[in-house]
RNA sequence: UCCUCAGUAGCUCAGUUGGUUAGAGCGGCGGACUGUUAAUCCGUAGGUCGUUGGUUCGAGUCCAACCUGGGGAGCCA
């Protein structure tokens, strides 16, 4: 690492007439027959790009640095000059102009400098990277992530890491993916004719994971307060832009926590990542508010600045039944909530954040905790405009009597809920957790409407190139 | 999975009531010019019109099925 990285030599961390060497890829090139060519080079380390003023003079000039096109990797050794040109502060006075790697043929090189579709670009995942705008989701994804696991570690939470492989008799919601050394060609069968997954690698059915909620919720009742943040998986046939097959989830548990503490949790730590990503990635973020959403940095500040509103499912009810608007479904209490009601809510009604709670029982899962209404439980939605449903959270039902009961209002067998009973059966406590997912949180921070564009390689319904 | 819209040059798109040689901008290449910066100007190459079948004297244009993608819905994070 002998070399200097873009994001000090434009921060001016080097001084004038300092000599430096920089290495990256070039993202554009100008040449003046008055005898100097200007080439951007960008490494990553930041948006932009530094300008290297390349003179004729150098030896390879004619053969090389005139034939230089975007994409080629290269080694520029210089002096650090305040810019003559406007549009950077700082630029490098090249002595010496290394190519490393040359674009076979330009013609056929897919990212070239001009506007592209986002469609296009997701056909070349794998060079899509290299683009002023994916290199700027790069970046911001992983300054949410960083801000998330600070978030939590100043806050005193163990990061748990539970399993990507779990058995079929957890979590019970969702089409999952099979994980099997099992094969296919050949089944292994019982005497009853079904396959015999006692002959497979787990000796049992497994699957991949669809929330790492239940095991995390077994450290909260040891550690108190535990999150994970790793990566999930839905077989569902979901085709929307809000949707993946493989998708990151960060799920805190909180022991001793009520319905309100977990609200207050997820409104503190949307805000503290926000403001991570304002003060860390301004580039980025400017990038977004000029090319993609111009409300983009604005939607952030105001988030920080206010307080969400909390609403109860049964008060929302009321707003959209006095709302005056027609909708496709008809609003009644008990129903669940489709996008056009949260977006009444969140879009028209509030204009801002709305953390709903409290909804009925019927609709919600075995393990919310029943409220003493005795018809609705402690189950909360973090509702952010333009993209609906960021964040569901809830209390836990920590009591084995109910828990059972609702285990068995909704056909489940308690048999196959064993360890996740003992939880309650030895020194139960209340404990909250809600489960965000990281791809919605990073397309509404950048306001890129797909989450195919906010993750380096989707895999969706049909689809798992690269 | 359902509804809906679209698929024409490397990319983004025009293409009239079905009619003869399918156009533009950007990008590429060549040149001019310039401390340039999504530069500008001139020139140039580049297309089995998503696939298959059908209607017709004649299909980029009409019909059907399929494939792919967008938007919306459901499921949810």
């Amino acid at each position: 690492m002998s070399h200097a990285v873009i994001h000090d030599v434009l921060a001016g961390r080097y001084a004038e007439g300092e000599t430096v060497t920089v290495k990256g890829w070039v993202r554009t090139k100008r040449d003046s027959k008055a005898g100097i060519s200007f080439v951007a080079v960008h490494d990553g380390s930041c948006f932009d790009a530094v300008q290297a003023v390349v003179p004729a003079e150098l030896s390879n000039y004619e053969n090389e640095v005139k034939r230089l096109t975007t994409a080629c990797s290269v080694i520029v050794t210089g002096t650090i000059a305040r810019s003559e040109g406007k549009g950077q502060q700082f630029e490098i006075q090249a002595t010496e102009v290394e190519v490393v790697g040359w674009v076979e043929n330009p013609d056929t090189y897919p990212m070239a400098p001009k506007r592209h579709s986002m469609e296009y670009l997701r056909e070349f995942a794998h060079l899509r990277p290299r683009t002023n705008i994916n290199g700027a989701v790069t970046r911001v994804r992983n300054c949410l992530a960083q801000a998330i696991h600070r978030f939590f570690h100043e806050r005193g939470f163990n990061w748990i890491s539970t399993p990507i492989i779990t058995a079929s008799d957890s979590e019970g919601a969702g089409e999952m993916f099979r994980v099997s050394t099992l094969d296919l060609e050949n089944l292994p069968r019982t005497e009853q004719g079904k396959v015999d997954y006692s002959q497979d690698f787990f000796a049992k059915e497994t699957f991949l994971t669809v929330s790492g909620q239940l095991n995390v919720e077994s450290f909260c009742c040891a550690l108190s307060k535990v999150y994970t943040f790793g990566p999930t998986f839905r077989a569902e046939n979901s085709n929307t832009s809000r949707h993946l097959a493989e998708f990151w989830m960060i799920e805190p548990e909180v022991a001793f926590a009520d319905l309100a503490d977990i609200a207050q949790l997820a409104e503190d730590m949307l805000k503290y990542v926000f403001q991570a990503v304002l003060t860390e990635r301004a580039d980025d973020m400017a990038f977004f508010a000029e090319r993609v959403d111009q409300d983009a940095i604005q939607r952030l500040q105001k988030m920080i600045d206010s307080s969400f509103v909390r609403m109860d499912y049964t008060d929302a009810i009321e707003i959209l039944k006095s709302s005056g608007k027609t909708f496709n479904y008809p609003v009644e209490w008990g129903i669940d909530l489709q996008s056009e009601h949260e977006r009444y809510l969140a879009e028209e009604h509030v204009g801002a954040p709305v953390i709903l709670q409290n909804y009925p029982k019927d609709i919600k899962a075995f393990y919310m905790r029943l409220n003493d209404d005795g018809k609705t439980v402690a189950a909360m939605d973090v509702l952010a405009p333009g993209i609906g449903e960021i964040i569901g959270g809830s209390q836990r039902e920590e009591r084995l009597d109910n828990l059972d009961q609702r285990l068995l209002d909704m056909g489940l067998d308690k048999e196959d809920y064993g360890w996740y009973r003992d939880l309650r059966r030895f020194g139960t406590v209340p404990h909250s957790g809600f489960g965000l997912g990281f791809e919605r949180l990073v397309s509404y921070v950048t306001g890129i409407g797909n989450v195919r564009d906010v993750i380096a390689f989707p895999r969706t319904p049909g689809s798992a190139d690269f």
